[in-house]
DNA sequence: CTTTTTGTTCGGTTTGTTCCGAACTAATAA
DNA sequence: TTATTAGTTCGGAACAAACCGAACAAAAAG
């Protein structure tokens, strides 16, 4: 499945995976609801059961993958956590509030520096003003989704 | 400096940058308009001539840093590229529209099996029409602060 | 009790990254 | 001309990441 491929390369770079994480959890998606087992991973992303294994109880401790069971069979279900997007854009917004304190970190900074600099080094500073309003409006923004995702109760 | 490994840190991280990469991104950053020279990187960040050099030609292919030189003087003096605000800003917005477009596709994806499949393993599709209006009103922020950039012709 | 199913754990190979030192070049200075 | 400055290029060492196979474990099935 081309899909698998394609949405495992995106979440390789988005989520910071390996490959085979990647597509694992690619695979989890697109097949939804009814779940996909650890054989069925080995089979159809052509990985060893060790690969498998180790990245299916990182993508666990990750809280990317949950599973459920059926009763009188002993195979694992694996579903994508319903949180995983709540957790992406918690993330998100953490990086931002990291960015933003590092701006202010820079600012405070340049603004010692520029009193003992001559006038035609000193640093410019409403940058970094700006780029904490962006930051703000983003995160407010973003903030915004999660309530109306809260409110739709989703599913992926 | 502290602010040097701390900002390299970061950069390392939000850019995708080897260790020595970023904290010359970083002190070039935090020297400001007069610019360093490629011994004082390798003095100051203890790193080899050859490290030096090649994370310093790299940062100038991604168009991160440029150099200014002195009329008498061989030495090159690198300051950051006032276009790498807006390159980020641009790298962030194309990284969505990619996003965008995979929500786009794995909609149609789920729509295609939606209608074959039984009505309780049926996707909700909600979720990616939420997804991509967030996408669409982060852009705009994101746009806006860059129009505010380009009319206050900033430094960094 | 033996076999099968459903995984986990460990050691090792492959692959890739990051950095360094030594040798080189090209320009200026003495 | 020779020496110095300012950097580049190449080969390889050291380390880290990603994956595999073989051996193991634990539970259920035969």
């Amino acid at each position: 499945m081309g899909l698998v491929e394609k949405l495992g390369v995106h979440l390789e770079d988005r989520e910071q995976l390996a490959p085979v994480a990647a597509r694992i959890l690619a695979y989890v998606i697109l097949t939804g609801k009814k779940g996909c087992t650890f054989d069925d991973m080995v089979t159809i992303l052509c990985a060893s059961k060790s690969t498998i294994s180790t990245h299916l109880n990182h993508l666990k401790d990750l809280n990317k993958i949950v599973y459920f069971t059926k009763t009188g069979d002993r195979k694992k279900y694996f579903i994508i956590n319903r949180d995983m997007v709540f957790n992406h854009i918690d993330n998100m917004v953490q990086k931002w509030k990291e960015e933003r304190d590092i701006h202010l970190e820079l600012k405070e900074y340049k603004e010692k520096i520029n009193t003992i600099e001559n006038e035609n080094e000193k640093f410019d500073l409403t940058f970094h003003d700006d780029y904490i309003k962006f930051i703000d409006g983003a995160t407010s923004s973003v903030e915004e989704l999660r309530n109306k995702l809260t409110n739709n109760k989703l599913d992926i």
